[in-house]
RNA sequence: GCGGGCGUGGUGGAACUGGUAGACACACAGGACUUAAAAUCCUGAGGCCUUUGGCCGUGCGGGUUCAAAUCCCGCCGCCCGCACCA
């Protein structure tokens, strides 16, 4: 690839990626193109992308994410808002004490050096974004605020304290994430991993839960799926808490009942165990004096904390010779197990166990030979034959063996046994309340980790918990760590904990918990719209400023980031940090960067560069470069380490240029699905790139000439002026919608049909052909400039325009121009294609009949006969039934 | 396991609210230009057949409709998330 050194034989030069691509960015940096005027009285458009963990190197994935976002943004621009499109660095985390572990260097240092080689990265894509607002979550000017907002949400009461637990290698001493519990031993040690309870900080997003499920019916600018993921995440179910009383010849410790939550009371009679939770107290006092107990609640407190680990494991269970009775029988004594699938986290961390409705308690009851009573029926069912065989029957229906229940619809008998036990008692309480349940749980945020956000608490052994002045803030963090021991850097640091009491004045402790990096991740957009303030936020410039318009991010946050910021948005209101609820108003989740894998002889994954792909008969070969070796062609997969695919986009960019990735990673592909990359691809987009610099140099060198007469057809001058307009108007609309890929083909259709009519009008260039195609050229280097912004500002300049292309006005579209005077109808005969007809718009229906029928092919399939039945869609369709 | 999504030519995909399936691009083949190659330009193409015509065709099997990639029912396959990866 060395095409920029040769002249292709006529006047125009092939187009200088590495010249021109730097110019541009420097030009736009040296006239601060980017950088918002605060007093702009324009309309606000804030544009935003998830800011990317500094791992020190662009990911593919970025380059796409980016690349939409910059579209829009200049998109924007161009429609002639104020917009707001900033950067920063999700910053903590614990890539940096891995790094740091392993290659002993700072996590400081190693962070700030990533943040500064992938901002040079992100400066070469040549994006909009205004750097003046630039900030790293690790920076303590940022998360000083955000201490502080942690102490206002304390006042508040939305800061809780409570125990949970926690995957804890014993032989690192320290607290493991579930992505380093690898078949349920520690990544490092290769020791079990147990569960421990530590106390720590939540926030209180429960108090929010009724709201952030309602509200998500007002996020209209979010993806369906999205938000029927965060409504299933939160899980709001209307159920029952059950008082199960004790049979008090089985009683342990003096328990006299099992809380139970059900959505299922209806299924009452058809229970047949009760499963608790390893961790529920009835299970700590039951396993007291039981060694089989014990080693039970020990195996369970070994299989980490995952729930996809817990769900996916066999189901298993242990009777503990508990029984309760059943609330409408007292002779009906029904067995207490202990369960690995019940999470104490939900509910009441107990349920009862009804194997004729629920899978998972069929399959319990099956293993361990519990009866299968079923209890409700399908509406057609027989109640004498009815029977459970390896499916439960989960959906509405008749009731059955349910004594006073039978026959009622189980809705109706959810609501009998609702009245009956609430108006019964057990130990002086209602046995039986309705209650809502929600399935999401507080907001667990301390971890056990030097390089995070300090919790700004002091622990005083005579004051107890003491939040640090907001005076004192920030807590930073050491200047030093020392993450070669095990534990927490901060908790064994020689001098770092230890200070005086800000109450009494005693020696006293900090909290060495720091925070989730979710926690940074939920503000940061609402910093950025004052990101030198002395508060969090200034109110007035945020509140104008969000919601963010776009937001742009993987569909692998679509639940936990989007929850949290969603929480975080509602305390900051409640605190007076903002005044609105919902900080995005349009979402968007962009799908995967893919790649083909490769394997040699020897089953040893292969990078993309250390193959080389050719086509021998029409296949894909693969050759490894360094043997000489064939190479297996293997799966498409989301680009990974482990499995070698992945492409650095540094080398895209010098090779290709920013345009030709910026064009590749958005073309083909919609942008919520995933894209592969391909070699292919981004060569076609290097060569789409010199197309259009040859397009309007050719269009260029046209105009100079002087034009013959006038002549009297204009008919393809005014079809490319119609299809210049239509094409403006459709990228516009395209890119609106977000709809890249498409917005691209419209793109390529336009410049073939300007490559066409070049290619004519050399012939015998007349007046009305030159100036469609002037037209043609000004249309075509504004609406490419969101998607090649260096080119079009190269192409803007040899036009001989003023100023820059990303200050330009997005083509005015003559809309007399987009309206056809006629339409082509298909006509089909019964369903099926076999012509079509070109009638004026709004043709009369017998118009429409009249030329349809006289069609030969439908003429000869009639075969005289006249059709039973004519459809007439208008200025769509016709079809005819024979 | 639970929740969500996706499935269309050799490939990525397009197809608006049920209305011409395959736009656009890649790869491929043929041609022009060239001493040659690259680059560029032009042309062709879903499959099958008895080829100015016909049949089949949107993961699989049914259904609704004048008309289904699109709606409904039942399957299959792949991908993402599951609360300490970010």
């Amino acid at each position: 690839m060395s095409g920029n050194d040769q002249p292709n034989g006529s006047a125009t030069e092939r187009y200088n990626i590495r010249e021109m691509e730097p110019h541009w960015q420097k030009v736009w940096a040296d006239n601060k193109s980017f950088e918002l005027a605060e007093d702009d009285p324009r309309d606000k458009m804030y544009v935003l992308e998830m800011f990317p963990y500094p791992s020190g190197r662009l990911h593919v994935g970025h380059v796409r994410n980016y690349a939409m976002g910059d579209v829009v943004a200049r998109y924007h621009r161009a429609m002639n808002k104020a917009v707001l499109h900033p950067m920063g660095w999700d910053a903590f985390g614990l890539p940096a004490e891995n790094a740091a572990k392993k290659s002993n260097v700072d996590p400081r240092q190693w962070t700030y050096d990533n943040i500064a080689a992938m901002r040079n990265q992100l400066q070469q894509m040549g994006l909009t974004l205004d750097w003046s607002r630039e900030f790293a979550t690790c920076d303590p000017e940022y998360y000083a605020h955000q201490q502080k907002l942690f102490l206002d949400f304390l006042e508040a009461g939305l800061v809780t304290r409570k125990k949970s637990r926690v995957n804890w290698d014993p032989v690192d001493q320290t607290v493991l994430a579930n992505e380093q519990v690898i078949d349920g031993k520690g990544w490092r040690s290769g020791a079990e991993v147990e569960q421990r309870e530590l106390v720590q900080w939540f926030f209180k997003i429960t108090d929010y839960a009724e709201d952030l499920l309602s509200a998500i019916d007002t996020l209209d600018g979010w993806p369906d799926k999205v938000r029927i993921m965060q409504r299933n995440w939160i899980g709001k179910s209307e159920g029952m808490l059950i008082r199960w009383e004790i049979d008090p010849a089985t009683a342990i410790g003096g328990i006299e009942e099992l809380e139970v939550y059900t959505t299922r009371p209806d299924t009452i009679f058809g229970a047949s165990f009760m499963a608790i939770a390893p961790d529920h107290p009835l299970a700590t006092a039951a396993a007291k004096d039981n060694k089989d107990l014990t080693a039970f609640i020990e195996k369970c407190r070994r299989m980490g904390t995952s729930a996809a680990t817990l769900e996916t494991l066999e189901k298993e269970g242990v009777a503990t010779g508990i029984h309760v009775k059943h609330p409408f029988d007292p002779d009906w004594t029904i067995p207490v197990y202990i369960a690995n699938f019940v999470l104490m986290d939900y509910g009441t961390g107990a349920i009862f166990g009804c194997p004729s409705g629920d899978q998972r308690d069929l399959d319990f009851a099956r293993k361990y030979d519990l009866p299968v009573v079923p209890v409700v029926m399908p509406k057609d069912a027989d109640a004498a034959s009815f029977e459970i065989g390896a499916e439960s029957y989960a959906d509405p229906g008749i009731m059955l063996n349910s004594k006073f229940l039978d026959g009622m619809a189980n809705s109706e008998a959810f609501d009998e046994v609702a009245r009956r036990l609430g108006n019964a008692e057990v130990n002086g309480r209602p046995q039986g309340e309705r209650r809502t349940n929600y399935r999401l749980r507080d907001w667990g945020i301390s971890r056990q980790r030097a390089w995070g956000c300090p919790v700004p608490i002091i622990h005083c052994d005579n004051c107890g918990v003491v939040p640090v002045p907001a005076a004192d803030l920030p807590v930073e963090l050491p200047d030093e760590f020392d993450l070669s021991k095990s534990g927490n850097a901060l908790d064994h640091h020689p001098t770092w904990k230890y200070v005086t009491c800000p109450s009494c004045g005693a020696d006293a402790r900090r909290e060495t918990d720091t925070m989730d990096t979710f926690v940074d991740s939920s503000w940061y957009f609402a910093r950025f719209t004052a990101p030198k303030a002395s508060t969090p936020t200034v109110p007035e410039i945020a509140n104008a400023w969000l919601p963010v318009d776009q937001y742009i991010g993987g569909v692998e946050h679509a639940i936990l980031h989007l929850l949290y910021s969603r929480f975080f948005t509602r305390a900051m209101h409640k605190t007076g940090h903002l005044d609105l609820d919902e900080p995005f108003k349009g979402m968007f989740t962009q799908g995967m960067v893919t790649h083909e894998t490769y394997q040699n002889d020897k089953g040893v994954w292969l990078a993309p560069d250390q193959v080389q792909v050719d086509t021998v008969d029409g296949d894909r070969v693969a050759t490894e470069i360094a043997t000489g070796k064939p190479a297996r062609i293997g799966s498409i997969e989301k680009m990974s380490k482990s499995k070698m695919n992945g492409i650095d986009p540094e080398d895209i960019l010098n090779t290709h240029g920013a345009d030709a990735a910026r064009w590749f990673v958005l073309s083909d592909s919609p942008p919520e699905r995933d894209v592969q990359w391909t070699e292919a691809g981004i060569e076609s987009a290097h060569r789409f790139v010199q197309r259009i610099w040859k397009l309007v140099n050719e269009g260029q060198t046209l105009f100079s000439q002087s034009p013959s007469e006038v002549d009297t057809d204009t008919a393809d001058a005014d079809a490319l002026r119609a299809k210049v307009h239509r094409t403006s108007a459709a990228v516009g609309e395209e890119i609106a919608g977000l709809r890249f890929n498409r917005a691209i083909a419209h793109i390529y259709e336009l410049t073939n049909a300007m490559a066409k009519f070049v290619a004519e009008t050399h012939e015998d260039p007349d007046a009305a052909h030159l100036a469609a195609l002037r037209e043609a050229v000004d249309h075509l280097v504004v609406i490419i400039s969101p998607f090649m912004p260096h080119l079009a500002e190269s192409c803007w300049q040899a036009l001989g325009k003023q100023g820059l292309v990303c200050d330009a006005l997005w083509p005015e579209v003559d809309e007399s121009l987009l309206v056809d005077d006629n339409v082509t109808l298909p006509v089909q005969v019964n369903g099926k294609r076999r012509g079509e007809i070109v009638v004026p718009l709004d043709a009369p229906q017998s118009m429409v009949e009249t030329k349809a029928l006289s069609l030969d092919a439908v003429a000869r399939i009639l075969g005289g006969k006249p059709p039973r039945k004519l459809v007439i869609v208008p200025n769509r369709i016709v079809n005819v039934v024979a």
